[in-house]
Formats: C-alpha cells, structure tokens, sequence
DNA sequence: CGCCGCCTTGACTCCCTTCAATGCGAGTGG
DNA sequence: CCACTCGCATTGAAGGGAGTCAAGGCGGCG
C-alpha cells in the first residue's frame, strides 16, 4: 500500500497538456512499447536516453544528474502526459527513477523525431511543449539563483497545491532529499523551512507527505518577499 | 572605440550552428527586418517579446529577468547566429539587451512559427536547438545550485575560452555585474574569485576585460573539485 | 519488539553577502 | 596637460544564511 496521488492534473503542462499525446497516438502507429516500473525503480541511466523518448502514463518519475562528488540536481518531475529523456549527449550522469509506480511509454527516438517534423500539428505542440518547458527551466533557474531557502520551500508547495488543485491534504509524492535536490538545498534546509511554515502556522501537515495550506496569502507573501530565518 | 570580440564562433550552439539560418534565408523569404542597436541599447521588454522571435547578426546580446526587488538573473547571452526570444507569456520581467553593437534581425513569431512547423528541414533543426538550449540551460541550473563560487566563475571563464576558441587574450565582454547575474552570484564575489585565480597564478589579466589562462588543468580542477576559499 | 529508512532538530562552521571605502581608466572641460 | 568626474572594478570588515556533523524521533514492517 502507498500513497495515492491525484492524476486529473499534470505537475506541469497545465496549459500545453496532452494534445500532444492523443495526437501521437491517433495520428499515427508510433505508440511505443509500455513500460511498468515500481517506485523508486530506474528507467535509464545517461546514455541509455540516447536512443529513447518517453513519456508518463501514470505515476510520477524524477529526472536527475549526478556530479562526480554525489551530489545531485533534479531536473524535473513529471507526472501524467508528460514527455521526457528529450536532452540528449549529456555529459552528465543523467537518470530517470519513478518515484510511484509507473507506467511509461517509450519511443524509439529517430523515429518519433523524424514523425514529429514531418507533421506540422505535431511539429506545433511538440514545440510549445519545449519551450515552455525552456520557460519553466528559466524560472526554477532564478528561483535557484535569486531566491532564499525559505522562499524555495515556499513556492515548491505552492506549485505542488496548485498542480493538484487542492489547497488541502495536498500529497508530496517525492522524499525530502528529492526536494532539496529540486531546490538546490540540503535535505536538513528544507525541513528546518518546513517547520518555520509550521510554525507560523501558514501550513499543517498530517504527517510528513500530506499538507494543508492554511494561510495562502501568507505562502505567496514568503514566495515574494525574501523572507529570512529558516531556523 | 570599444573593444572588438571575436565573431569566429558563437557563444554557444557549437554543434548546432547556423544551419538553421541559412535554411530560414535561403528556403523562404520570411527574413524579418533588421535593427541596429548600440551597446546597452533594450531590444525589448517583457510582453513586447511575444511577438517577435530575433536572431543576432553580429554582436553580442545579454536575455535577463528582473524580481520584483530588483535582483536579476541573466539567462543567457547570445552571439552571432543565436535565436532568442522564444520563451513566451513570462510572469516575470523579461528584457534583451545589447552588450556591444549588434544587428539584430527580427521575425514576427506567428509567421516564423507556421514556417518553421510546415517545413520539416526547419523544424528538425529548430527542435535541435531547443533541446540543446534546454540541455544547457540544465547544466546552468546544476552549476548555479550545486557548484561553489569558485567553480561557478573558474567554468565561466573556461566556456568564453572555449566558445572563443583561444587561451590568450580571451575577451569578457560583459561587465561584472552581468556575470554575477548569470552565474548568482553578487559583483563582489565574482571579483574575489577572479583575483584568487590571478593569486594562484591560474589566469593573469591584461585588463579587467581581457583574460589569459596560464594554467588549464589548474583551472578545470577548480571547475571538478568543491575548491573553498575565494577571500 | 526491534530494526530500518526517512524525517526532524540542535550546535557549530563557513562561504557568501552586505555595507563601505578605495582604485582605476576614459572622457571632458578648463 | 592636468584636474575633475563618472562608471566600473577591486578590496576590506563584519554578519548571517545555509551547510555540515551528529543525535534523536517516528512510522512501517518483519
């Protein structure tokens, strides 16, 4: 028995969503071969993403680089609908691990690319799909780059409640070393932030994976301001 | 009189060069029209972007978001053959700007679009740069969130050395508050980190705007290793 | 119960920021 | 030619936020 998690709503993509899929699927006979992963299972290791791309049927999988010390940067999580392994020759140890268990659809890459630009509607949405994952990237890059520990915590919550549309009982799928790793932090960090919210009553949490939004107004105003004291 | 930067290579996009130009030129005519802009000239402002997609022509162009308190991250810079502008409907403040004189050429974004969507040579190419655009923009996020003040200045040198191509003379044509912007870091740090360089006898400098490295291993060492000390 | 993984909390350290002053080169005008 | 200014770069001192190290706490499961 594990968690359940909301699936009406994607993390992210709420806006370019899933007419990428159903346009893949119907328009064409590339659907690649599905994939069963149990959580905390591993879809690929760096080169492995070479020859593939996938893409989230259900459940939620994170993708991450490693540095030579250990340390690790997680790219993103993605959850229902969702493309990913888009990168490619990185340098990097990259890996995709699901977090839930999963299902994948993989698809040989050469051919969906080859696909994707011979069919101007596809062509269309696979763009928007990358740009506004470009534009997402950018943001999290100045969330990382500008922001203070507190206000990290604080937006990551935020973008968590607002992808499963719920204010209350919202479920965090990922570990508190996902989240740091997410956020650019230490693990020891986002508890500390998290406790502060407590605190301050701004959220309450069930239990270690289960929060309620109490103040909203408060969490945005962490959000802008560079609030400070995480201890 | 201003100092010249080299146009041999772009900043970026070694792989995935101008191809993607030259295909725009020659395959139709959408060749937008073109604007001369003079050193720390705006091209544009945040919503002013969503219309325009632009390429440099020669010049060198810095892309950069402002908080709402006036910190600011800089995305990216882009010299000769760069597409930029691509990121669309942002929340935040989104500007270009030109660090020397440049030549910018300017598509209108709905036409370039349906072009670039209806030729598959196009869209094949286009897609290539943004998942390279993107996989950068990653590695960015990794150096910003998990790299020390050192590292994050000792591989900033090394990229403007290798897009260069030179270890002699290399050219810093961005001032030191546009790479403390794009590395996040603050003015002062970058000064320390560079004049730790300069103590060790890593890298000397002709000029606060012109670098050399004397010691290549030294300096990729610094970019592996978690080096501590920049005072 | 007792182990195990994950989470939380505490004390201390340290890198980076902040605040402030000084240096330096280019352009200007007397 | 030199004094002056203005923007950018550099250096110093002090303080704070997040990292590091280490010790529990809590819940699930055999």
């Amino acid at each position: 028995m594990q968690f359940e998690i909301r699936k009406k709503t994607a993390f992210h993509d709420n806006k370019a969503p899933i007419a990428f899929s159903d346009a893949l699927e119907t328009g064409l006979e590339l659907a690649g071969s599905l994939k069963q992963l149990k959580a905390g299972e591993t879809l690929y290791f760096e080169a492995d993403s070479d020859d593939y791309c996938y893409q989230v049927v259900s459940g939620v999988v994170k993708e991450y680089n490693t540095l030579e010390d250990g340390r690790r940067q997680v790219a993103d999580f993605y959850s229902e609908g969702d493309m990913f392994g888009l990168s490619e020759h990185c340098e990097q140890l990259h890996t995709a691990e699901a977090l839930t268990a999963s299902t994948i659809r993989c698809y040989p890459r050469a051919a969906l690319m080859q696909a994707i630009t011979a069919t101007p509607s596809l062509s269309s949405s696979f763009l928007q799909t990358l740009m506004t994952r470009l534009h997402r990237t950018r943001e999290r890059m100045v969330m990382i780059g500008r922001m203070t520990a507190m206000q990290r915590v604080a937006s990551f919550l935020s973008r968590l409640a607002d992808d499963q549309s719920v204010r209350e009982d919202v479920q965090i799928v990922m570990s508190r070393q996902d989240i740091a790793d997410h956020l650019g932090l230490t693990i020891e960090t986002v508890c500390r932030a998290l406790t502060a919210l407590k605190r301050e009553k701004i959220v309450s949490m069930k239990s270690a994976r289960v929060f309620t939004i109490i103040n909203e107004d408060a969490l945005e105003a962490m959000v802008r301001r560079p609030q400070k004291r995480v201890h």
